[in-house]
DNA sequence: CGTCAGGTAGCCA
DNA sequence: TGGCTACCTGAC
């Protein structure tokens, strides 16, 4: 059990908001499947409730030992963010094992959330290990290596991604992944994006939700519109542009700023009609 | 049936 | 650099 202000986490906003992709809810009880465990966990209020793993695990997976308030003042840079701020507080960014990471969002490009999903438990049962829990089966992500069949891979519907996924876990290893840690974040991005199938996108993405770079700032269709409509006159400009806009304007954490206007983006806002009239102030 | 979805590689100016 | 387009697949 672990008691932490609801203010500082919300396990809800934290689980549901894209980082990762092989959660479940069940009622109340959210089974995750990450970093080789297989637990569930609930938030009542101020408690954490769990079972599967231990309080270390979900102190360090969830980031509940970052200065959540220190993160919140840097990117609290103006009335949109503040309003993100207000509807997504306790959104935290996980720290996930890399490897598990950077395939899930290789397996991303051009595809949505469900088939995401599929596409990771498929190969879990294909490649991984079973590991249960309240007699409820379920199978670890696969490690390093033993992606290795073409095929199986291939009937794991991930269609062009299959190679990606196939060459990448040839050439990659979590010795190397971690060795990215202690890099800047421009040489760790530029050694992930020698991988192919990875882009800015997915770089950044492996950055931010694995590697500890919280400046990374994915932009993704989402993020593109909102940050456009938001601070560039709504105006069509480069994904490059925006990202340096943002490492700029939100700094060290602006990977946070963009979980929560994604969130915004995403769940509010579907529509480019709702987005603008949220900026003037009608919604 | 076309279009589109949390992108990227390859090609060309 | 910047601007195309094809690419697996499945849901409208």
């Amino acid at each position: 059990m672990v008691n932490i202000k609801l203010k500082k986490f919300n396990l809800e906003h934290t689980l549901e908001c894209g980082q990762i992709f092989r959660i479940n809810r069940l009622e109340e009880w959210y089974y995750v499947n990450a970093q080789n465990k297989f637990f569930k966990i609930r938030q009542n209020g101020n408690e954490l409730e769990y079972h599967g793993v231990d309080k270390k695990f979900v102190t360090h997976f969830f980031s509940l030992n970052e200065d959540y308030s220190k993160i919140l003042k840097k990117i609290d840079r103006d009335k949109y963010m503040r309003e993100a701020i207000e509807r997504y507080r306790g959104l935290r960014i996980l720290r996930q094992d890399p490897w598990e990471c950077l395939i899930s969002f290789i397996c991303s490009s051009a595809s949505n959330i469900p088939r995401i999903k599929s596409i990771l438990n498929v190969l879990s049962e294909d490649f991984g290990k079973q590991i249960n829990l309240d007699k409820v089966c379920n199978y670890s992500f696969p490690i390093p290596g033993s992606i290795n069949n073409y095929k199986k891979i291939l009937s794991a519907k991930t269609g062009f991604r299959a190679k990606y996924i196939f060459e990448t876990n040839k050439s990659m290893n979590i010795k190397t992944l971690n060795s990215f840690r202690t890099m800047t974040y421009k040489s760790a991005k530029d050694e992930l994006k020698k991988l192919n199938g990875v882009g800015d996108k997915v770089a950044d993405c492996v950055l931010l939700f694995s590697l500890g770079f919280n400046q990374a700032f994915p932009v993704d269709t989402w993020i593109k519109k909102v940050m456009q409509l938001l601070y560039f006159d709504n105006e069509t400009v480069s994904n490059e542009k925006i990202r340096d806009y943002a490492l700029n304007y939100f700094g060290d954490y602006a990977g946070y700023a963009q979980q929560l206007l994604f969130m915004f983006a995403r769940n509010e806002l579907r529509t480019p009609n709702r987005l603008k009239l949220w900026k003037e102030g009608k919604l």
